[in-house]
RNA sequence: CGCGGGAUGGAGCAGUCGGUAGCUCGUCGGGCUCAUAACCCGAAGGUCAGAGGUUCAAGUCCUCUUCCCGCAACCA
């Protein structure tokens, strides 16, 4: 029997920083959609590793006093250990620093140098000397200076390897528009023929200034330069070079599916050298959008940035892959926040899908002694809730084919809500009274019992765990790893006369503790340690609490230098020293005071205000000033630097 | 005119081919008692950012304006 294929796709992460919420988000969409497969009978290869290569990578090995592999080691079982947390699935785990890339990237570089389609000729850049990095002119600061440093840069050529990508501008730009389901979403893929159509440079593939990567097979000062090492990667696990068979069965990928952000590169420089290679194109490229943390973006300068393991610890693996599919429209940018999360844990995981078990398997242990009893004719209202059950399998099974899991999700809870419903209908309390209507009873207790079972198949690309926990609970005689789609696609798969299993809460509710309750005194620890951190209290009201005003950091900070913004009247550009460094900020003090009387001055400065450009200068914070009407002055005080204002 | 995304009841979001504006949470009222103070039913609440246009018909198509948010060739 030869199933048919699927081959997702991950990006490979670059492992300079620990993973965020962001990168757990994408690999669980990846996550859901191959165990899907699985379920519907496909063969299925399901990829993820990282990007190790890299000046990056190297210098940070450097600093450290390591080999850029011994630090990438660190790093990547970090990488590793969070996919085991979130229960991820992949069949392989590809890192570019692994000999049987290095294998595949040469031999591309030798195909396509043989071809004709790579080049040597000189990489022009705009350089840093102190910095010894590269920059565009659009990175470059307002006076075109280096943005790390501000010093001057030079322009600089570097010999370097080009691939001929120009060559296959028009050909690409036809694939796109021949193939309206080659990048999703569909604004991806405006913006790509957009782009394409503004014309395509060739694209250096090489490197002497660093040697932390796979060399150049016919030249050994350079190395390979980013996107033939890493979007090669998508042949390597494959049997691309040792396994032809496999090879042919898993490529072309069904979808790479990557963030917003690199859309580009896979669809447009991974087809040009797919096509230089003369192979297949990939299916799909799916660009999914990004988390916004509490409406901001996430960053390090924010000090916003979620941390998946802290969150899988508080948690758990479950209920994080949840919120992520469901709460976030594939494709769109999405919010994430604690608050929002432990809502959902309550209101769909706790109350709808935990209770509806756990009123099942009560009801079925108190009414019939645990016994599951064959179900004889059918009423009206039982009648729904099978064709509801079927409905609601038949929408999961088409949206998770389409890639549209948040609309598959939705559907298995409208069934949910379904069955709970079904349970006010039928009021099994009230049979069990009769005993007249035993069988009635027992037809609803086989049917709710049916729909769990339905249920928890569903839920399985979603929440494996947790899908697991309700087929035992039932004690489905069947192995759950066993289980596939077909399974659930008639109604009736439950065994007459079985028992139930013990039943367990799946996800008890997490009480939120109401800051403004009026018997509490302001300033009173009221969270507890189970307690969402960063939680918005009362929002509706202009008090804050103390935990509010904890956020902002204030600390006194000695002005060094002064000198008016550029083409504006009202701002001053002061440098500060903070203790621990020099930051830059911008100041709506001009019309108040010569430049020369602020330095020296110790004011006291807003230390974790989010980062804003005002006229092109990028201010690291705020000075704390009084002002009334006309009269303002900056607020002084004559502790030493560093000291901690509250 | 650098590129792109967004603006829909209190909050967060859906809305496929233009055809009666939906969902979740919250609020208010009711029901039920098997259950994790859970579940079920009902109600209130929106001139779909603004202006103009196409059309028998516009949240949806076109033009302009305002306001937010990203990106600008290795941040998912």
């Amino acid at each position: 029997m030869s199933n048919k294929s699927f081959y997702i796709t991950t990006p490979i992460y670059y492992p300079s920083a620990k993973l965020h919420i962001g990168h757990a988000y994408c690999t669980t969409i990846a996550d859901s959609v191959a165990r899907y497969h699985r379920l519907a009978g496909d063969d299925v290869f399901f990829l993820t590793g990282s990007d190790e290569h890299g000046q990056k990578i190297q210098e940070k090995a450097e600093a450290q006093g390591i080999k850029p592999i011994e630090y990438v080691d660190g790093i990547v079982a970090e990488f590793q250990k969070l996919w085991k947390m979130l229960n991820i699935s992949n069949d392989d785990f590809l890192r570019t620093s692994q000999k049987r890339h290095e294998r595949v990237v040469q031999e591309i570089f030798r195909r396509v140098y043989d071809k004709g389609d790579i080049y040597k000729g000189a990489y022009k850049g705009l350089y840093c000397t102190p910095c010894e990095s590269f920059w565009t002119e659009l990175q470059l600061d307002e006076n075109g200076c280096c943005p790390d440093c501000g010093r001057p840069v030079k322009e600089v050529a570097e010999e370097a390897y080009f691939f001929k990508m120009s060559r296959y501008a028009d050909r690409i730009l036809k694939h796109i528009e021949d193939n309206p389901d080659f990048i999703q979403p569909v604004s991806r893929r405006n913006e790509m023929i957009n782009f394409i159509k503004q014309g395509l440079d060739d694209l250096c593939i090489s490197r002497t200034s660093f040697d932390w990567g796979i060399p150049v097979p016919i030249d050994e000062k350079h190395v390979i330069y980013v996107w033939f090492d890493a979007l090669t990667n998508y042949l390597t696990p494959i049997g691309f070079l040792d396994d032809e068979e496999k090879f042919k069965k898993f490529w072309p990928a069904d979808v790479h599916l990557v963030g917003k952000e690199i859309v580009r590169f896979h669809s447009i420089i991974w087809p040009c050298i797919l096509m230089a290679l003369d192979l297949p194109l990939p299916k799909q490229i799916y660009g999914h959008g990004w988390l916004v943390v509490d409406g901001s973006k996430m960053s390090k300068s924010l000090g916003n940035v979620v941390d998946p393991v802290e969150l899988i610890n508080k948690y758990g693996a479950d209920a994080i892959r949840y919120f992520l599919l469901r709460e976030i429209n594939l494709g769109q940018d999405g919010n994430f926040s604690e608050l929002a999360l432990v809502q959902r844990i309550n209101a769909d995981l706790a109350n709808d899908l935990g209770n509806l078990l756990h009123r099942t398997l009560n009801m079925v242990k108190k009414f019939q002694q645990g016994e599951v009893l064959a179900a004889q004719g059918r009423s009206e209202i039982d009648e729904n809730l099978i064709a509801d059950a079927m409905a609601a399998v038949k929408t999961f099974d088409e949206g998770m084919g389409d890639m549209k899991i948040s609309s598959a999700i939705k559907g298995v809870w409208a069934f949910i809500s379904r069955a709970n419903k079904y349970i006010d209908e039928t009021a099994p309390w009230a049979l069990a009274k009769d005993p007249a209507k035993q069988q009635e009873l027992a037809n609803v207790m086989y049917n709710l019992v049916e729909s769990l079972r339905i249920i928890s198949v569903m839920i399985e690309p979603f929440m494996p765990t947790t899908a697991e926990k309700i087929w035992q609970q039932l004690n489905m005689p069947k192995a759950f790893a066993d289980v596939r789609l077909d399974d659930i696609k008639a109604w009736g798969g439950t065994t007459a006369g079985m028992h139930i299993g013990e039943a367990q809460q799946l996800f008890p509710r997490i009480e939120l503790e109401k800051d403004e309750a009026p018997d509490k005194k302001a300033g009173e620890k009221v969270k507890t340690g189970k307690q969402a951190k960063g939680e918005p209290g009362n929002i509706d009201s202009d008090e804050i609490t103390i935990e509010d005003f904890a956020r902002v950091k204030l600390q006194v900070v000695e002005i060094l230098a002064a000198e008016p913004v550029p083409k504006a009247d009202k701002l001053l550009k002061l440098k500060v020293n903070t203790g621990a460094e020099e930051r830059e900020i911008v100041s709506g003090i001009a019309k108040h005071y010569e430049c020369s009387e602020l330095i020296g001055k110790r004011v006291i400065l807003v230390m974790n205000l989010k980062p804003a450009r005002i006229r092109g200068v990028v201010s690291h914070g705020m000075i704390l000033a009084a002002s009334k009407g006309d009269a303002l002055e900056v607020v002084s005080v004559d502790m030493p630097v560093g000291s901690v204002v509250r």
